[in-house]
DNA sequence: TTGAAATTGAATTTCAATTTCATTTTAAGG
DNA sequence: CCTTAAAATGAAATTGAAATTCAATTTCAA
């Protein structure tokens, strides 16, 4: 989906450019989606759904979980979060800021998150995908490993995958 | 885990090595363990619980969906089957015979799975760890995108993510 | 052969994801 | 500013795969 708008994290997306947006799609703007938007924008990194529930309940308590739910939906579905499920199973949203293509480090020891862009990786992928006559889409691509300080340390908390 | 025996796929797995090997991990080896083990190392592809268990109680009806379900787990941990949840969200398991580490080339039309394997991808990986003070133990790596049968076709039957 | 420990399998539980539905809200038109 | 049809909300219910429970059965070391 290409964006109509130069949002970035941290640029709060405006509530009408939003409306704008979502109208698009014939779907109303409500203080519930724009509200959610908000705090989900100004935040940062990789959260589940609990994680962005309390965010907003602590701001409005009135708002409801199924429609947080449903909000994240619809923010992937226009290209405003992405979903991702690494390897220990649990469903996350990130925001999808314009052009922030990235793959995944992820620490087995303290479940830290990197974020990685390589051009050769990607360029390889399609020759890979070329060699055997498929024409790729997307990919998935995470590394699951130890982080420095968690290399080192002989007591591991594990989390994730 | 590092494998005591040579077993291939289409090889079957002799019960007494089986017997040894889940031995050594303080477990027994039982009817239902062998019997399942072996209808899952002779069949191939990527396949959820039901198709295996559909197999097996084809064989052996009096054996429990429960124990299959069991049964792979411990498969998984003896470093004999691999799970594997692709982007559609299914789990999956696949026989994971010796010196057979590869990616997934998936198509997004008729659901093929294809398998390649690439040393430059593999270093690339690490490179990219490293840059980043990380060790790696392991990584996922699917791509996602279209078999040259189907990105010729129009109609598309949509299959797995 | 014996018996402690492990396994089996039907049933139950868990738990996140999704759906239902009565009520409320939105927004386009008048 | 009304009206109203369509969409959204949110509490509650449902779903479904994964995991657990437990009484009965089986395994295997001694
Ligand atoms: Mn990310
Ligand atoms: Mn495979
Ligand atoms: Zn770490
Ligand atoms: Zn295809």
């Amino acid at each position: 989906m290409k964006l109509k708008f130069n949002f970035k994290k941290g640029n709060a997306m405006e509530s009408n450019q939003f409306k704008t947006l979502i109208s698009e799609e014939g779907l109303k703007s409500t203080r519930q989606r724009v509200e959610i938007l908000d705090i989900f924008l100004n935040s940062t990194g990789h959260q589940n759904l609990a994680e962005i529930y309390a965010r907003v309940a602590k701001t409005n308590p009135k708002i409801g979980y199924t429609t947080v739910y449903r909000t994240l939906k619809l923010l992937t579905r226009l290209g405003l979060a992405a979903q991702r499920k690494f390897a220990d199973g649990e469903t996350r949203y990130e925001s999808a800021a314009e052009g922030t293509h990235h793959d995944h480090l992820i620490c087995l020891g303290c479940g830290k998150i990197l974020e990685f862009e390589d051009d050769g990786l990607e360029s390889l992928q399609h020759r890979i995908a070329r060699r055997h006559g498929f024409k790729i889409f997307h990919h998935r691509m995470e590394l699951y490993g130890y982080c420095s300080p968690c290399a080192h340390k002989k007591t591991r908390i594990r989390r994730k995958g």
